[in-house]
DNA sequence: TCTGAGTACGTACCAACGGTATGTGAATGA
DNA sequence: TCATTCACATACCGTTGGTACGTACTCAGA
């Protein structure tokens, strides 16, 4: 073997860290490897797929092998659930930070639209999470996903422009409202995506969903009552 | 060759039609084998998914080979194509069939809704339209279908409700709102399909929904405006 | 009735890809 | 110094989508 492997020459490449080694050097190359090998994946995922976007695509551009990568992620899979957690955290972080600017409930509503019409826009958001998210991390780790990032936020915003409604309403109505927002602003998003002029369509976006809850708020304030869905229930008792 | 192939002993236990040959009995063979593939496709997609289904388990279930299946479609892709226009269509047929019940936009938007959380709860229509569509056909492709179909008839909906309201919006807005209320529908969809329950989540979806609708009823009725998008620009004129 | 062409497949094969089993050298602790 | 362990590299395998090609059957026309 006259030349080495090439991930020792990624090391040469790295700044040197002679630290007390509160973290081993081991720990430092190989939390380095497995950010270059997210990293990678990402760029890929994002301007290729998921599918179109092979395992050893991800290490040449990552300068490693298929053995360092199964050694950080038990497969495929795990590599696009790792790239996807990272955009969902920075997308979640960013609306956070932007509903920090108000207080009022109807408030945040429209500065977390906002928030989130700009981060759909991103390319990596909309390749990963949106369009392949679902497929490739199955319906039910996609939703578990979710749960803890965007849609936990819509969650917290309907709870919060309800209450203020002073409607008090069963937590699965609540799911129920939140699923649908959530869908509405997803549908914006993408619908904001795809436009040819972003800033229109975000300026569109806003008004009809600004629009919509004026709806809401309209019904509130004169006092109209939300409907009891078990009216809706045919009266038969043999349930599933 | 003792035996002969697969595909004529299924010839052997089809009608034989003895008729004019409008079509000619190619044609019939050929038609037939092509709906057996679907039909098989339709039914290992839906419970194994796109990925986990091999083209042998296709050929297999619909007893021919992979010469078959290759002469009639250009992939798998197309294979899961076929699916989903199938389903679709179907999908779309029914929801037709339940709008001419009524002439109210505002009742026939209810009714579309139904329609819609009845269809919502098939399984393939989950499998194939929902969560594996967009990833399999592209979101470009995946669009094309969707305007075609459920999309379009959300569409029709908008318009008409809008235009009872006396709104006269452009079509860019008309657009908007439409996609706005199709995610809004979908993730409506999406909940009925996941929940323990389903006849109690489309008694909740439809409660929330018809309230949604009320309160934009609500605006038109006490004749508050729809904001002019262009308002929202900020007012510098270097656009993409 | 015979024939030639075209259709509707079947068969054999290939390249690519995800995944695995195993080897190896550097870092670490004793 | 030495053994152990970690962080990879290397070699290999099975499956799968796709292709090339062979073949039986149908059907129009002579």
């Amino acid at each position: 073997m006259p030349s080495r492997s090439p991930a020792e020459k990624i090391r040469a490449t790295l700044p040197k860290v002679p630290k007390v080694p509160v973290v081993s050097r081991r720990a430092q190359y190989s939390a380095s490897t497995k950010r270059a090998l997210v990293d990678e994946a990402l760029k890929l995922f994002t301007d290729q797929g998921y599918a179109a976007t092979s395992l050893d695509a991800i290490v040449t551009a990552a300068r490693v092998t298929k053995g360092a990568l199964y050694h950080h992620f038990t497969g495929k899979q795990a590599v696009f659930e790792a790239v996807f957690e990272q955009i969902e955290a920075d997308a979640s972080a960013q609306i956070r930070t932007a509903l920090k600017k108000s207080k009022d409930p109807w408030d945040k509503a429209l500065i977390g639209l906002r928030a989130f019409l700009q981060i759909v826009q991103d390319a990596s958001y909309q390749r990963v999470v949106i369009q392949e998210g679902p497929a490739v991390l199955g319906y039910e780790r996609f939703r578990e996903q979710e749960e803890r990032s965007s849609y936990g936020l819509v969650q917290e915003m309907v709870r919060l422009v309800l209450e203020d409604s002073a409607y008090d309403l069963s937590e699965d109505m609540l799911e129920t409202f939140s699923r649908i927002f959530f869908g509405a602003m997803s549908a914006a998003g993408e619908s904001v995506s795809t436009a040819a002029n972003p800033k229109v369509a975000v300026a569109q976006v806003e008004t009809a969903i600004a629009f919509i809850l004026a709806g809401l708020r309209s019904l509130a304030e004169s006092g109209v009552a939300l409907p009891d869905p078990e009216d809706l229930l045919p009266d038969d008792e043999d349930d599933e």
